[in-house]
DNA sequence: GGATAACTTGACGCTAGGGTCAAGTTGACG
DNA sequence: CGTCAACTTGACCCTAGCGTCAAGTTATCC
């Protein structure tokens, strides 16, 4: 369990393992969520499920290693993109979309936002990141007037929880279905 | 397996049994929805797991036996108010803000969405009326033209499945919170 | 090329829940 | 009040997944 111990350097087979089950890791997360069975990963991984503890220390150390690589990065790229979209309105819309889009492709998404695994340091960090993103473009939007008075960071998650959750448990839907739900959605943001 | 052949009645211990078991059941279904463990509804009501096998032939079976109690009252009632509801924008509001009102009420609702169970004759029967039920008011919103064009039945589905699966989720929210969110989504049906 | 610390792993124990059955108990009927 | 079919049940097996460890293997360093 000293894959993040620079300090004495892993031997080569084990840094192997680790690179291996790093991929495995990333892989099947996309596939299958942050909950996928650790034998199954460590099998892609071509080695047994007690290494993938030795090296990682169990799912949390797992997570901790390939969150960044699996939302993190697209996520502050969300996040960017809004900071610089001007329009108040736009900024709100473009975020809101984009956190979809996401949802869509990245089905880990969704595990990262319920926390199931609040034990990763990365994840609590990501939450919290986000969480303050959104409140602070909600409050531009509410300033500007141009966003529905009563909307709130909580209806937000709760609507993206909602969202990820269904798309996990039914068949998914096709691009176009997706896009005009998100579309229901964000028009029900306007100001009444 | 025969508490539902009346031509053999049941033994007076057994027809007992059959009815602390329902009672049992309906009340673990209405708490924790309808994938509670049986062996948990047959401690409640005191009697051996295999007796609830013995009685209802599994899951499938109890859930036959107490859906109608469950749900299928109130979302036949739900479906006869938005019937008696002349205007068409009001009876779409209706159904939907009922069926929300329900999912609220009755976790065991969204696991009859999702058919979880679908050997259960019953909940598939409820399933049809439910489906046909909603295209019908959705066709009288979209020619009186009083309802986004582009919304379908699929849409209302994947969104209840969405709230429900959240509701269950997450901890629960304030009634204020959650019928909040549920003006938010009627509201994003007017036609644009 | 040997010594040894680092590393890997098969086999194990644990939990939660589904489902079944032989053996024992009991209600009902003559 | 005895007989017997109906009924109940403890004990069992099965699956899936988590987590651990003693024993064996191997990379590395001298």
């Amino acid at each position: 369990m000293n894959s993040s111990t620079p300090g004495v350097p892993l031997r080569a087979d084990a840094a192997r393992n680790v690179t291996q089950i790093r991929a495995a890791a990333i892989a099947a997360f996309r596939g299958r969520g942050l909950g996928t069975p650790l034998e199954e990963i460590a099998a892609a991984a071509g080695v047994s499920k007690a290494t993938v503890y030795n090296r990682f220390g169990g799912r949390d150390g797992l997570i901790d290693a390939v969150i960044g690589e699996l939302v993190a990065a697209e996520l502050h790229a969300i996040m960017d993109r809004a900071r610089w979209v001007d329009d108040p309105w736009q900024a709100v819309a473009t975020y809101v979309g984009d956190r979809r889009d996401l949802q869509f492709r990245e089905p880990a998404f969704t595990d990262a936002l319920l926390m199931l695994y609040p034990n990763s340091a990365q994840l609590v960090a990501l939450a919290t990141a986000a969480t303050d993103m959104t409140e602070r473009l909600l409050r531009r939007g509410h300033d500007a007037g141009v966003l529905r008075e009563d909307f709130t960071a909580g209806d937000l998650y709760y609507a993206d929880v909602a969202n990820g959750l269904a798309l996990r448990a039914l068949r998914t839907p096709s691009r176009e279905d997706y896009d005009r739900r998100t579309r229901f959605f964000i028009d029900g943001l306007h100001p009444r």
